[in-house]
DNA sequence: TCAATTTCTGAAAGCGCTCTCATTGAAGCG
DNA sequence: CGCTTCAATGAGAGCGCTTTCAGAAATTGA
């Protein structure tokens, strides 16, 4: 720290203003005459002036700042959501403070308790899935709060029917005739999504006169590790399953990967579908079928949401963005013929 | 906004102690007796006290934030690097404010002035590769500045030789008989690590007595698109390369995937290597050779070096973390024999 | 038992900025 | 030309907390 911080009343003085008048050349440059203007933005410039942004948060109320908590920062999933709230709200000028819980409910609300503590002018949350304390911990805050994925009534909310993406999923491997299938989920305690994607799936599976059965859905950590796990024990079942879904892709690329390690041919001896279309899906081989989440939409639109809730007050405050089947190559009829 | 906000004075009369000693309750717990910081916490839990960041910031002069800005949120590398950042932080109590400037030098000079301006006690930031200007500006600002991956001298920094990793890369095929390869790197201005990998690997080539012209480098986008742009633009070459390095794994695995989408089998017909060592690389078939680069090492020692350099104001300030070659199922013999 | 410490707590002065309110000319109006 | 209206600026009171300085109480030592 070489020289002493330069402060608002510094550039003032040099300016020959009050310090008022360097407030609003800041905030409000418009109520001020271009000359004034001038002057300040010269001095300003000149002493290379930087606001403070604690005792701006202190005395405006407002900290510019949005605060996102995802279950963990280390997903492909997360990160590109992560990025498309970033760089949404930097149009309008607000930072994005991040933090994760890794799926673990008390780190959550200890991350929404510091956000607030922070000054977080506004929350985005992964889900609804949460302890009532936490709920009603975000319900008490000020701050305006955006749930994404799933949804609570009484919350702002950017969704997608999971629910709906387990069901096309299983719907499409029924039309293909399967009638035995497997899933591979992520842990279902504290991740609504997981379980309303398993929910969906066995719905259709229901609807065409089918089950799957609690032995046929293997719970794993949501890692490649994790689907490859889980794929190995689904086909050192008695009777394997035909199909497999994974309720998100990074875990059906990983039953496309332990497939193959098996020496198993995907789709003709079993057909894999995923639920996200990551970058990745597309460029594998077989390409994988799975159910488009636009991911960088639920970001973009949370983000807009807690930046106009914020600023108007009001906004729509349910919205949810269609999901749809993207059929690829992981995926033919059962019975192996293609 | 139903109840008035909660303040730390309202704790204390509520306590029945001074506005200092709930203050010392919170920041100093051992200046307290047991019997009066009992009160407090009692008092301040009843009350559902949330101390108030930017007026502890203001008075203190320290924001407990530290600011990292990364190339991109999206990438598995810098999306594991703040993982491993964040945790590490949150140990100290520090929360993460992140930001990323899209390849954008200019973009990234503006997120260090508002991490700045936000108060962040220190900063992160990946490569030393950025217009003197930002570098001025760093070093005057009064918050610690780590560098990531690439350093500098007059910088903390933690990082990987980069340059040895091009060259492991290189040398690997080499020994396997290779002397005619391609690379696939990202964009080359703006990214002192691309640079030295593509270095490193020309620097191995050359003491074999090879070369890599510059038509045998292709600068594509760190995307699986760019990457399989980059390779079918190598292999449609009229003597294409045996052997492709991607100066990152994503780049690598974009390579096997248009290898095989061309029926090239890998390595018999082609040897890939790829730098990072992600994941999925491990689960790919086939599994991909790589180097190895700590990635959450990075950051956790680099978030370590910040907290360290705050708060001991002095700390061993260049670290540089080993990288080795990862010997996999997609590097073979030039010439087709395995 | 009394001075010398050592603990613990309180008073109060800011931290750097925003924003309401008041003030001052200048422009507009009949 | 006197009065209102408005645009531009200044004065000053906080925002909610930390922290220095001091004083009061408890402890210690001889």
């Amino acid at each position: 720290m070489v020289a002493r911080k330069v402060k608002l009343s510094d550039v003032a003085r040099r300016a020959g203003v009050s310090p008022a008048t360097v407030s609003r050349a800041i905030s409000q440059p418009d109520l001020l005459s271009a000359a004034t203007l001038k002057r300040v933005r010269a001095a300003a410039q000149a002493l290379g002036y930087v606001p403070d942004g604690a005792a701006r948060a202190l005395a405006s109320g407002r900290s510019m700042t949005i605060g996102a908590i995802v279950p963990t920062l280390d997903s492909t999933i997360f990160a590109r959501f992560l990025q498309s709230l970033q760089s949404t709200l930097a149009r309008d000028g607000y930072q994005l403070l991040v933090a994760s819980h890794e799926m673990n409910p008390a780190a959550e609300t200890e991350a929404v308790r510091m956000l607030l503590a922070r000054g977080a002018d506004g929350l985005i949350l992964v889900g609804a899935d949460r302890p009532r304390s936490t709920l009603d911990l975000l319900r008490t805050g000020s701050a305006p709060v955006v749930l994404t994925w799933c949804g609570a009534p009484d919350f702002a909310c950017v969704t997608v029917d999971n629910e709906r993406a387990g069901y096309l999923a299983a719907q499409h491997l029924v039309e293909l005739g399967h009638a035995r299938i497997g899933m591979v989920t992520g842990r279902l305690s504290f991740n609504d999504r997981q379980r309303a994607r398993l929910a969906g799936a066995r719905q259709a599976m229901r609807e065409a006169g089918h089950e799957i059965p609690d032995w046929r859905v293997n719970e794993q950590d949501l890692s490649l590790a994790g689907g490859r796990i889980g794929c190995a024990a689904l086909l050192q079942l008695d009777t394997p399953p035909t199909a497999i879904i994974g309720t998100i892709d990074l875990l059906a690329i990983a039953c496309l990967q332990e497939a193959r390690a098996r020496r198993l041919t995907v789709p003709t001896d079993l057909s894999i579908v995923g639920i996200d279309d990551v970058d990745m899906s597309a460029y594998l081989t077989p390409s994988l079928t799975t159910v488009h989440i636009p991911t960088g939409r639920i970001g973009q639109m949370a983000a807009e949401m807690v930046v106009s809730l914020l600023e108007n007050g009001e906004a729509q405050t349910h919205v949810d963005l269609p999901i749809e089947l993207v059929v690829r190559r992981s995926t033919a009829r059962a019975g192996g013929k293609a």
